[in-house]
DNA sequence: GGTTTCCCCGAACTTTCGTTCTATTGACGG
DNA sequence: CCGTCAATAGAACGAAAGTTCGGGGAAACC
């Protein structure tokens, strides 16, 4: 089980060295590096080039978000951990729209959390339940898509393809016409206008 | 802390006398009812009404995912945890397309299947860390979206939005001429053809 | 100064999408 | 047996999307 090299994020010095400590105490993991803004983390972190970074979300100036979306393009192979006091869900979804891997509060015991970075270095993505439900959540189609019959639904996937009802209508071995009928009929059901506001509809909007 | 009331399906008698069995055993837990196939559960869920529901995927007949389909709707309550020997990442996605939660492999040792039985009733979605850091990716941009420029996001914003030529060019203030220019130079960054390829290449297909 | 890049616009054009109407078939339930 | 619904299909049409020309201006970079 090799070491994972752990840089941290926080501005509190508390915490900071806290959890600085406590990894280092910890087999099988070394703080390579803390930083007490993500102004410093932007400059220092593709030097260290870590295998994890834990990222205060809150950070004075510049916050952890940014600094992970300025920083992750650079560090394909490090994996951001966003650490924070709140389990705000906008900020989540941001956070991993930006790059982030996981996501921990900061009330978590310590030995969770250095199971929770092993995980992430290991291609996992340790999240709280209610967090991963949401990310669930958003792959189940909404109420409106339960009326949708089977064929409508086959089609449906064909549309989220980007096939054209020309390519539709060879995979169904049907004619472009009945594909047509098909759509305009899933349409009026989900009360859209075109293929893309039936597929927001249906898998939500992103 | 209330009992949980649990539903099994599955086809091998084996396993789900076994299963029946260690919940029957463990604190919290009471197995209400067992199916051995699709067509069973089909009928008798919507009647026990259990509050989750342990799926196998591979039933004879119809499968398991195409059970949880037709039943999730009328059950909104009760909450669905897939049961299957293989992490077959398709099969996951359209499990949880179809409305289930959960997603547990059956080489799961039975304390930790008890326990994500309670995480998927309290509102979790316990599955395995690479199926989680899937998730995660499709809300992460892809290395394609780089290469735009602040305007052409600006735009491609407004194309997931699914919104109209003419709406972009009066949200941007520029004239629907431009508004093709600047998709057409998107769409050749992208090697894409249309609005709907370009989505799934940057947002991930779903 | 020359080059590149981005942003802007017009116009004509082809292709694809989506609507609307009509109509047939088979399956299913009362 | 009859009504309903899903699936199939043709045809014609308008609307929107996408392509391909042309060009101009402004800022950035050698």
């Amino acid at each position: 089980m090799e070491t994972i090299r752990v840089s941290i994020v926080e501005d509190t010095a508390e915490i900071r060295e806290g959890v600085q400590f406590l990894l280092n105490q910890t087999e099988g993991f070394v703080c390579v590096s803390t930083y007490g803004s993500a102004e410093e983390a932007a400059s220092g972190l593709p030097v260290q080039k870590p295998d994890v970074v834990i990222m205060d979300i809150n950070l004075p100036g510049i916050s952890g978000i940014e600094c992970v979306r300025k920083v992750k393009p650079h560090l394909p192979h490090t994996q951001f951990m966003m650490f924070t006091i709140y389990e705000d869900n906008e900020q989540v979804f941001e956070a991993l729209a930006a790059g982030a891997s996981g996501y921990l509060l900061k009330k978590t015991p310590l030995p969770k959390i250095a199971e929770s970075l092993r995980e992430l270095h290991e291609g996992g993505s340790p999240m709280s339940a209610s967090i991963a439900r949401k990310l669930v959540a958003t792959f189940q189609p909404t109420p409106a898509g339960q009326t949708l019959t089977a064929r409508e639904r086959e089609i449906v996937d064909c549309l989220a393809k980007g096939l054209l009802y020309k390519e539709i209508a060879d995979k169904a071995s049907i004619s472009i016409n009945t594909v047509r009928q098909h759509i305009h009929n899933i349409y009026e059901k989900l009360h859209v206008q075109n293929r893309t506001e039936a597929l927001n509809k249906l898998y939500g909007g992103r």
